[in-house]
Formats: structure tokens, sequence, C-alpha cells
DNA sequence: TTAATATTGTGAAGATTTTCACAAACCTAC
DNA sequence: GTAGGTTTGTGAAAATCTTCACAATATTAA
């Protein structure tokens, strides 16, 4: 039961995938379903799907499979979904509007409870009931607000002070959208999400396809 | 030199990474640089860095290191950034917007010509400088423009749809926002950005610490 | 020219991840 | 309760990825 072993960067992403086909088969009413259906949902094998789900316990019935909403239950409680986290936003620009008015995040219960610029223009002002604060005052209000993460919007020159702010504060999850690899103290965890390299990927799968000029 | 064989997802996100160490210091000003600074930089080992670097070639000068200005030059070649990259984006809400207007991708070559939508209230409104079209149009506006490479920025309901637009018009290398599995044919290559994804990791990382309640 | 030092490129070893394959467990029907 | 059909859970095998370690090569200094 007691999970002491390592899970894979992309086991746990897998994870979250299993996690929304089953959400989506419980809309649908279906009750049951097989590793196998599982497979084909995702891209992956019907093996894969059980190995991931093994890694926690057994939560399969042989010959049966596993039961929808019970399996949705477990992996939202594995992934940390079974609460609401606090979620700060630094960096009021065009991404930072975008994550905010995306409802997906407060779906999965990531709520958040503070927006931070460095800019003049930009503090003070209102986002979405939320006031824009200084960024000098992060360590006070994500202290007062029990910040638990934080997503950075903010460009590669702004990292250096902001995770000065972070680091201080004690903040053990980022999530990054400068595209720079952070350096941070043991402990925190750090997912970077870059649309540049993402684009690369693809066109670099395009030159091995044509067979690279 | 030709490359056959199969280079893995996280060899190429390395190479990116790389790419973007170089042309920081390029702009120091600094002539070579060893793998093992590369290492330091990156969050990996010298190694890595090599053992990356050699599926290409051997770019380095033993006892030297590498020519920073010509493995930067190799390194783009290598994942397509040594021209310009046509891309629509399909779907004018918030995240289209903030990636619009992200110079990032103009600056990495990737230029948008074209953006669709299907909401009726969006469709001819200009943004900045191009004219949304209506998604039935996607066929013949994508063929006129040479689009190679679609970003999906759209609710999953209107995936389906969508997609057989995208398929039909031969696009194969699609950044898809959309938190689902996309189902492409064969050649296709598809990118996922799912923020709520790695959200779900960050979380499942702090259960893993607190030893998971 | 030779010695001392640095750093690559790469087989081989080690580690990790994925796939295979099958016994164990469960359901249904009769 | 037994036979027949499914599907899980998991060791073991296969495949893939990372690290090690060192010969080969280059530079510099004397």
């Amino acid at each position: 039961m007691s999970v002491s072993r390592k899970i894979s960067e992309s086991a746990v992403r897998r994870l979250s995938l299993y996690l929304r086909i089953l959400e989506d088969l419980e809309r649908k009413g279906q009750n049951t379903v097989s590793s196998e259906e599982m497979s084909g949902r995702s891209a992956t094998t019907a093996a894969q799907v059980r190995k991931d789900l093994s890694l926690f316990g057994s939560f399969g019935k042989r010959g049966l499979g596993y039961a929808v909403t019970e399996l949705s239950e477990r992996l939202k409680k594995i992934l940390g979904l079974d609460r609401r986290w606090r979620v700060a936003l630094v960096g009021a620009g065009r991404i930072g509007s975008a994550l905010v008015e995306y409802s997906g995040f407060a779906e999965r219960g990531y709520d958040v409870v503070a927006i931070f610029d460095s800019d003049a223009s930009k503090v003070g002002g209102k986002w979405g009931g939320l006031c824009v604060r200084d960024i000098s005052e992060f360590e006070a209000v994500s202290n007062d607000e029990s910040v638990e993460m934080v997503i950075l919007a903010i460009p590669v020159e702004a990292v250096p002070s902001v995770m000065e702010h972070v680091e201080k504060a004690g903040i053990r999850g980022i999530l990054n959208f400068a595209p720079t690899k952070l350096k941070v103290p043991l402990g925190v965890a750090v997912k970077d999400v870059n649309m540049v390299m993402e684009l690369e990927a693809l066109s670099f799968a395009f030159r091995q396809e044509d067979g690279e000029g």
C-alpha cells in the first residue's frame, strides 16, 4: 500500500491521462473498464496500464476489469486531487491572463489565490476578483494566503530576482513557463511548460521524415 | 551523418535546451564550451551531453570542447530551425490570443499565417493583422497559405470536427492544447501541451514527499 | 620534441522502462 | 458446482536510456 518506490515521470503523466479517460467514461455512465479499453483510449498498451496501476495497489477485479468510479477516486487521491491547492501566479502578462481565466485549473482543485507582478502599471489592477500585488510583497502575502505552489509566467530576465522571493517563502512546487532551467533547492519540484520546445520537437519530427536536407 | 536511428523524445527535448544555452553563451561572447559546462547549465551530465550530440556527428574538438556558434548552427539545422515554418492557429480564445501575441514563436521561425474559429462572433475579427476565418474554410485557406503545422487551442468537444478538416488538409504536425489524446493518421506528429497535467505531476510530487495521507 | 593537461567520442556496464506471457481470480450459464 | 470465457497482476525477458571509464586527440609550455 505505501509508496516508497520511485514512480517515473512518464508513469505519472499516464496516470493523469487515465484519470481523464475515467472521468469521460463516468460521464457516459460506464461502470467498469478493462485495461484493454483504457489502452485504446490512451496511447499505450494494456500491459502498461496494468503495470502503472499496480504500482499503487490492486484496484481491478480479474475477469471483470476496473470499477470506473472507484479507480477514478483512487487516481485522484494518488495525484493529490482529493483536496484543493492554493496557487500564486507570478507574472500578470498574456500567459498569466490566459491561465487565470482558464477554468481547467479550478475544476481540478487548483485555486489561484494571489497574483504578483513587478510592473508598477500592473500592480493594483484587478484580475478576476484578485488584486495584482507587487512582487516585493511575495513572502508576506504568500504566507498570509498559505500559498503552496507558484505558476511562473515571467520573462527569463526576471527569473533570478523572483526566484529569490519564491525560495525565501519556502514554496515547494513551481510550474515554470519561463524558457530556462530553474535552479532550485532540494525538495522543490519544478515542471516546465515550454511551447517553443514542443514546436521544435515537431519540426524535428518533420526533418526526420523528410530524410533531413 | 545521415540519421536513420530513432532519437528519443527526451533527447530532442535536451537538444532544444542545449540550443538555448548556446545562444545565451553566444550573446555573452563565449567562443567554446565543454560538455561539462553545458551539463552544469542544463540538468544533465557531461556524458549525456556528449552522447546526445554524438547521435548526429562529431561536433567537438578533443581537449578543447565545442565551438559555440558552430554547434548552435548545427543544432538549429537538426531541429529544423534553419528555415521558417508556416503555422495556423485554430481556436481564437484566451490561449490562442496569448500564443499569437507571444513573440517567442516568430523568433524561432514559426510564423502564424492564419487563424480559425467556429464562433461566428469571432470570425471576421482582426488579430494582429490577420483576419479570423471560419473553420469551414480551413482546407482552402491552409492550402493557399501553405500551412505546415497547426496549433490546436480548442475545447475537447470541438476536437473531432476540427480534426476532420486538419486531416483532409494533409497537415502533418500538431501542437495540441486540448486535454485529450488525438487520434491521427500515421505520419502526423503530435505534441501535447497540458498545463493541468503538469500541475497534477506537482501535487503528486508533494504527496510522495509527505508520505501520502 | 616531449610532457602535462584537457576534453571528446564511444563501447560496455548499469539502470530503468516497457512488453510478454501466463497463473490466479472472477463471472456466467447450465 | 463445474466448464468456458475474461481479465487482472506480475515475474521474467526484451528494449531503451543513462552512466562509466578510458583510448584518442588536441593544446600549451618548456
